[in-house]
DNA sequence: AACCTGCTTCGACATACATCTAAACAACAG
DNA sequence: CTGTTGTTTAGATGTATGTCGAAGCAGGTT
């Protein structure tokens, strides 16, 4: 239970992976083809790659190849249990307690 | 920016001290005795108390020295700057866009 | 078929991190 | 002042992570 949240959360913990999570849930559309990220950085691609199936592996994203591209989206329901979680005043950690232990 | 916030992020990455946060969180007064925390793990001290730093610099908790012990209380501030970056709903990502560039 | 282009995987490297033991520090009791 | 207890700091060590270049794979195009 922690660990799983703890891998979500660790996700979250490179500033790199903060901006393409945040490039990716703000694009019209929902919807980024992971060439636009790459030119987004000074990075190589492999290392975009590398970030992205961080993020994928944790829930926070998810894609989907078609054709020759390969387009990445967030997944809503990820970062609202995380945002909950940190919602002091709503499980004033009751819930947290519940989730982590 | 980015930075700031991946630095909270990568805090709460590790099961220990999401336990941690969680513990003191919700203990009744919002307080805890470091001693507390130690027995709540089968980690020694030291260890402990470097998870308990990583924390606090990352402005999630905060401690402070009361005679012989060390009482540990949450930020809520930051707590609900996370959580709102995360709900979707609420910033529709712009948040996150500004914050994170 | 052969060939691009977009993306991922592999292997290597340097840096960062979690954990421990030992030592230092802080407050109190005798 | 000396010892005892609670907490932090320092140093050491094994593992994990971020990054790259090179190689592999998937889907087009010619």
């Amino acid at each position: 239970m922690a660990a799983d949240l703890a891998r979500a959360f660790k996700a979250l913990g490179d500033p790199v992976r903060l901006r393409l999570l945040s490039l990716i849930a703000s694009y019209d559309g929902g919807e980024v083809c992971v060439c636009e990220l790459i030119g987004a950085f000074t990075l190589t691609g492999p290392t975009i790659s590398h970030h992205l199936r961080v993020l994928r592996e944790a829930g926070l994203i998810e894609g989907e190849r078609r054709g020759t591209w390969v387009y990445y989206r967030a997944v809503p329901k990820t970062l609202e249990r995380l945002s909950a979680l940190l919602d002091v005043r709503r499980s004033r950690h009751d819930a947290i307690e519940r989730s982590v232990s």
